[in-house]
DNA sequence: TTTATAAGTGAGTAATCACTCACTTTTAGT
DNA sequence: ACTAAAAGTGAGTGATTACTCACTTATAAA
């Protein structure tokens, strides 16, 4: 286990035993940040949200960053955690012979986390630009990790010919914006919009296949 | 000419004779504004950066707010223009007879203003979700104007079968998507990664073409 | 040159900010 | 029941906030 393994498995641990009161900070913040913005909400507020003095959520953290990154961290961690497999190569001959199989598992998978951890994954795309430390962080996991991890699944459909030859970070690129186009589309920008779920999430994978496709149909 | 078209063009010839001060207030504004945020950006902190008394923002600018307003709101009017023309059809017969040429007109003249107005870019993408008004004001435009619009344009090209058949709102989605997910990627995210832009956008486009490929190729 | 209007100033204001600290209450091991 | 550590409190801190206003300076038409 490499020492990045091992930070993110501290930051999914991190949710431990937490006090009513520490609970209660931590879903107030959540709600404010995700309605106001990080820099807009002020301690005080939250603190009268979650019916508890000022000072309580400062005896649990140092700093009001620190509780934005102690709310941010892990769920960032949980997001990109389902990517890091130890060996591709098993998963991908066991479970998904074919890229249209893997990505449609993919986006399920990715849409229910995004589901129930909406606030928070708003929170994270808004700080994300201001926060170095956060910016640190995505970097370490999705740049590194899942992007180089990323590269050899596409490699590995391409020799099979399902995957039109190019660049594998292209092909990277256009599947995740296609994803999570779909998803932000869905959730974060016209949540109020009637859409039929099932039938545009297929329609946006066979846009991805037929976007990609290889040699071999 | 509609009320709405008016809103449109006072918004964007809002920008006449400015003062000296006025514009270096400007300038600061923006600057600050998209590397800490309008939240946490003071007013007292943008006059130092423009070399002017506080109050002389206030002078031009009734609240905070107005000023941000100010800078964001003609650029979202100036970026959504080029998408509403009057009689598409004529455009569409004499300029592009191939959805594809469309598209790579599109994405070279979005590029060009996005690289122009970057700053500000980021600071609508940023704060739109926070304010109501600037919503508003999206949503009228964006939703209502150009999805309506590109949606027409999407059925001319379908009934000449370049395009798949399929709503023409999920087409126009994944059109955007793909598009302002490469500008996005490009130019906010990894703008230091080393890029082969016609390279890149040339590829975005035929993965484009092949994901919604229609019976006449 | 006069004069009205607009532009610019900076000290001042009440409110709010993140954070501290001396203190009280709760929890849990013995 | 005793006790030490942890959790919780809320009044108080100086700094900073967006904004005002009485005043000065610059602009330009008559």
């Amino acid at each position: 286990m490499t020492d990045r393994d091992l930070k993110i498995d501290q930051l999914i641990d991190a949710e431990e035993e937490l006090t009513d009161k520490q609970k209660k900070i931590i879903v107030s913040a959540i709600e404010s940040f995700a309605e106001k913005g990080y820099s807009a909400t002020s301690t005080s507020e939250i603190a009268k949200k979650a019916g508890v003095a000022e000072g309580t959520i400062f005896r649990h953290y140092k700093t009001k960053k620190d509780l934005l990154l102690a709310i941010v961290a892990p769920v960032m961690a949980r997001f990109v955690a389902p990517f890091i497999i130890k060996d591709i190569q098993k998963v991908l001959h066991q479970d998904y012979e074919q890229f249209e199989d893997f990505l449609r598992a993919m986006l399920e998978n990715r849409r229910d986390f995004l589901i129930k951890n909406l606030p928070t994954l708003k929170i994270l795309m808004q700080e994300i630009p201001f926060h170095p430390e956060l910016r640190e962080l995505f970097k370490e996991h999705i740049a590194l990790k899942i992007f180089t991890q990323f590269e050899k699944l596409v490699e590995h459909y391409q020799a099979r010919g399902q995957i039109i030859e190019m660049p594998a970070y292209s092909v990277v690129r256009m599947t995740f914006t296609s994803i999570f186009g779909y998803l932000i589309a869905r959730y974060m920008i016209l949540p109020e919009a009637d859409w039929d779920d099932e039938a545009e999430a297929e329609r946006t994978i066979q846009f991805i296949m037929h976007g990609l496709a290889g040699t071999k149909s």
